[in-house]
DNA sequence: ACGAGTTATCGTCAAGGTGATGAGAAAAGG
DNA sequence: CCTTTTCTCATCACCTTGACGATAACTCGT
């Protein structure tokens, strides 16, 4: 049998929330191809790996952290002949949402590491297209499924989840409508409790994140007719 | 360097509406491994070809139509080491939603070709996965995107973009709800001012597909609490 | 020709979800 | 103690939904 011979490789969208901003995990590159340009996170499938075990390899790899929580789900392939000089590589994405973690961000091939705002990138390869498909994705799941508690730490106020939401979709959102929602949706958060302490204003009640799959009702980002 | 080799497919997951039922195109396989069992059509990438455009070639060659109308889409990515016996092959799956064609579909490298109802199958490779996996995004997509039309002829009834959606989510849907949501939201279908004719019943009127690259508002199938 | 059957299309109505907004509760800070 | 801040609950008009009645416009059998 002779068929053409491919590299595969898996890259990384990682986003995170920080700072009420939507931010993606970068690396800068240490080797050639592209050397020095800013990139998503990713490598070689190993000769015996599954895909989604590379992909959880290199987030632990590149975050330095071994399951820091949040969600890891396939984006898409891709594999235009001439986007690596290199060869033939076909890349699998994986998109991987995370709590705001105080993480150091080793970097163990690149340069360094860092997060950074979406917007107005020039990363090398095709990157540039996959965070955007990455965020679309994102932004979209936020809408039918509990995704925003991965953007959360274990115990999470309204608020909190509220400004995941406005931080992914940009655009804000009424804190009483929000919080009629969130509460009522079965399965999306269950109330833990306890309450903030020492913060302005009234206490929060504290949520953890819920066992529901989907959203019902789905909570919807403003059409913009 | 040297990294891992990998041989990269494309497999296809062809789904149909005949006689109000959901089908998909099936290959009875004419080589090793997995001699005469079932599978979803596919094949290995060329050198300098893309992912998309190794599955449009495949979907020509098994369908023996150029471009049949229908949509085509990435579905998602399968690695699994051991998945093919041959070696370390990464598969790309395709979804393609066509309407009922009178096709002869000749097979050019496969024993059979047939359309076969969705549900117990036990396909060659991971190929069920791959199945289940597109039964269930057409399901999904139906719901938020006019992609229903893509199982119509160019002209339709609105009865039978219903009997499209029926099919696929394999439950009835009240004809007169149905009619006004489908005829309400803007794009979805836009009216040609021909009817048909020669069939029992009143006359329907002849719609083609509309614009709207989303369904607003979506038509939701009935989610069983 | 004509009624029966069939299918398409339009209308109505109550229940529930939505956005906009008011108002009270419960803390910190001066 | 009063102001500010934030959280939480309540209200209201509007819209969409599902259930279902009613009518329109054809084919078919006799």
């Amino acid at each position: 049998m002779s068929y053409p011979v491919f590299a595969v490789t898996v890259d990384l969208v990682v986003l995170t929330v920080q700072e009420g901003e939507l931010r993606v995990l970068l690396v800068r590159r240490g080797i050639e191809p592209h050397l020095d340009r800013w990139a998503l996170p990713g490598g070689f499938v190993h000769a015996d790996e599954d895909l989604a075990a590379a992909a959880r390899r290199e987030l632990a790899e590149e975050t330095g952290l071994a399951w820091p929580g949040g969600h890891l789900e396939q984006l898409a392939s891709y594999g235009a002949p001439d986007r690596d000089p290199r060869g033939r590589v076909v890349t699998v994405a994986y998109l991987a949402l995370l709590p705001d973690l105080p993480a150091p961000l080793a970097g163990t091939d690149a340069a360094a590491a860092e997060w950074r705002p979406i917007g107005g990138q020039h990363l090398a390869f095709d990157h540039d297209r996959i965070l955007a498909d990455g965020v679309e994705r994102a932004r979209s799941k936020l809408e039918y499924t509990p995704l925003a508690t991965a953007f959360c730490p274990p115990e999470f106020t309204v608020a909190a989840l509220r400004q995941v939401y406005e931080a992914v979709w940009g655009e804000t959102i009424d804190p009483r409508n929000f919080h009629r929602k969130a509460t009522s949706a079965p399965g999306f958060v269950e109330p833990t409790g306890r309450s903030t302490e020492g913060e302005p204003g009234r206490p929060a009640k504290l949520y953890r994140r819920g066992d529901a799959a989907l959203l019902n009702p789905p909570i919807l980002r403003r059409k913009d007719d």
